[in-house]
DNA sequence: GCTTTACTCTCCCATCATGGTAAGGTCCAG
DNA sequence: CTGGACCTTACCATGATGGGAGAGTAAAGC
């Protein structure tokens, strides 16, 4: 156990924490730090004497942002230019709205994909015995066989 | 111009084609049919004395099964199952019914899961002016502020 | 026959976001 | 001082697809 509780409260004193810690408050794995520190997302951070990442307040509440966009399904460059708007005191609410619009309409056209493919399985799925005989309505339409 | 009557014709008198040829009457581009060939998905390539793939009747209809599949979302490993069971006279219908079912169920998965982001996003954009003011209930969403 | 064009071959790299592993360095409690 | 939990970088993998380079081949037109 590496975490007692007077040297946490020494960290937290001084504002910053560890990778470990960063993951663990803003829900964002070890791995995708790096990752988002290599690529540009998140700027800026701090390193000790051994070289250990440092993560302030202000990085650890970017993370939650980067972190409650990707769940919403937005990309890494989409939470580029979010990031950018956050970051902008000068932004248009409307910039903001134009970017959430186009990936709600990505969003509905993956879905419209997707409940298609549905409703022909389910159509097929509907028509197969799925019993132990080899006929099957389902190999019929994937072969080509108009059954 | 290279596609000769005679020499398309003399072609299918062969029962051969070309990898081009293939892609064509299949719709799976040609990057994917050497792909699929790598994989073994498809098997039994035959090739000319230059070293061109060739393909028969048979391959076609089999890559049009590989191809109607993926236009249905299966994945490369369920449609290897699924060709089996095809090639498989004694197979029954049962568990063909059983991949399809658990695919139908993943789709569903992945169309709660974009669904959901979709409500959240409609409800954030809704209450998003969309003006050039800079207050954006999306980003204070995003930033994790209770509005 | 030679040139041009269209096709084919193999091999390698990129996508996108994420995870895994290996080999080594650091920090701290016991 | 040792053990273990943690950190570092570097590389590889995923799944399905495409892009491109460099070289070879087939056929049409001159």
């Amino acid at each position: 156990m590496r975490k007692t509780l007077p040297e946490r409260a020494e960290a937290l004193e001084s504002g910053l924490v560890d990778i470990g810690q960063a993951a663990l408050a803003s829900g964002v794995s070890v791995k995708m730090l790096r990752h988002y520190e290599e690529i540009g997302l998140l700027r800026n951070v701090a390193r000790t004497a051994a070289n250990y990442r440092l993560y302030g307040a202000q990085q650890i509440h970017t993370l939650r942002f980067i972190k409650r966009s990707r769940t919403l399904g937005f990309s890494i460059e989409e939470i580029r230019e979010l990031l950018s708007l956050w970051e902008d005191r000068r932004r248009s609410s409307a910039s903001v709205k134009k970017i959430a619009a186009h990936h709600i309409e990505e969003l509905q056209t993956k879905i419209a994909e997707l409940q298609g493919m549905v409703n022909t399985l389910q159509h097929l799925t509907h028509c197969c015995a799925g019993d132990g005989r080899p006929d099957c309505p389902i190999l019929d339409d994937l072969s080509g066989e108009q059954a």
